[in-house]
DNA sequence: TTCTTTCATAGATGCTTATCTATGTTGTAC
DNA sequence: GTACAACATAGATAAGCATCTATGAAAGAA
């Protein structure tokens, strides 16, 4: 996980792909102790991870993807959803400034799609 | 990601592991449309997610895999995240809830540990 | 132009949660 | 037995967040 001295270079590979710092691997003790995560890197962590954590936006994120070509507006989303177009609009917001969907207007309508590349990191990211 | 009706026995798969009811993959529409996750099953996968959305319990994550054994008592890692030990209490039990540690108590300590075979299973379960 | 539709933003509200202090419980030593 | 140490629990508080209604912005149609 997180942070492991001796194959370790997954997390630190894991964590460049999060643009986060990477782990001072220099500061594993000799006894086979390894390096903590720090508390900046914890916290840009929690936030990509609380993105995803919410029932609404896994339920968005699903709908997006099994939506034809993998991609859907936000006029498909709030039906089946039962909530509110400013809600809808919302979580796709907090997805999108975490990277997990991108969004692409065509005409009146706005068109949300999966970021498949993000997704790939954060699975690596959580490997044991 | 979460429903895929082509290649997606995976998500079946994964949702079994998590104890989830399993995805009904004959509501897969014909024309290549694949069932989005229901509210029940996103309410879990939530519900998980945000047991480890939380930097102060990442690190303990971090710090508790960085130990001597992958092991650590409350009073080991109350100092190094300086909060108080209530805290760090409240967190731990937050994680094991959700399965991502274990407890054991041996004499006056606790001992914390990590559920391997769960991170495992949460990893495989983010997998596009 | 004006009207309609799609989506985003602003502000308010109620629920959740992270944290603390105070206290209880359990185990060890004397 | 008492005293002390480690940890959990209870209750309070403040911050965060998910949701709503109301409104604004942008694009297309008439």
């Amino acid at each position: 996980m997180f942070a492991k001295c001796s194959p370790q270079l997954d997390w630190v590979f894991n964590m460049t792909l999060l643009t986060l710092t990477p782990v001072d691997v220099s500061a594993c003790a000799p006894d086979g102790l390894s390096a903590p995560i720090g508390r900046p890197e914890a916290e840009q962590l929690a936030i990509l991870l609380k993105a995803i954590a919410d029932p609404t936006r896994i339920q968005l994120i699903s709908y997006i993807n099994a939506s034809k070509n993998a991609e859907a507006c936000v006029c498909n989303l709030t039906q089946p959803l039962a909530l509110s177009q400013p809600t809808i609009s919302h979580h796709l917001k907090v997805l999108a400034e975490a990277g997990l969907i991108e969004r692409e207007k065509r005409g009146t309508w706005v068109w949300y799609s999966l970021n498949q590349d993000r997704w790939k990191q954060i699975s690596s990211l959580l490997e044991v």
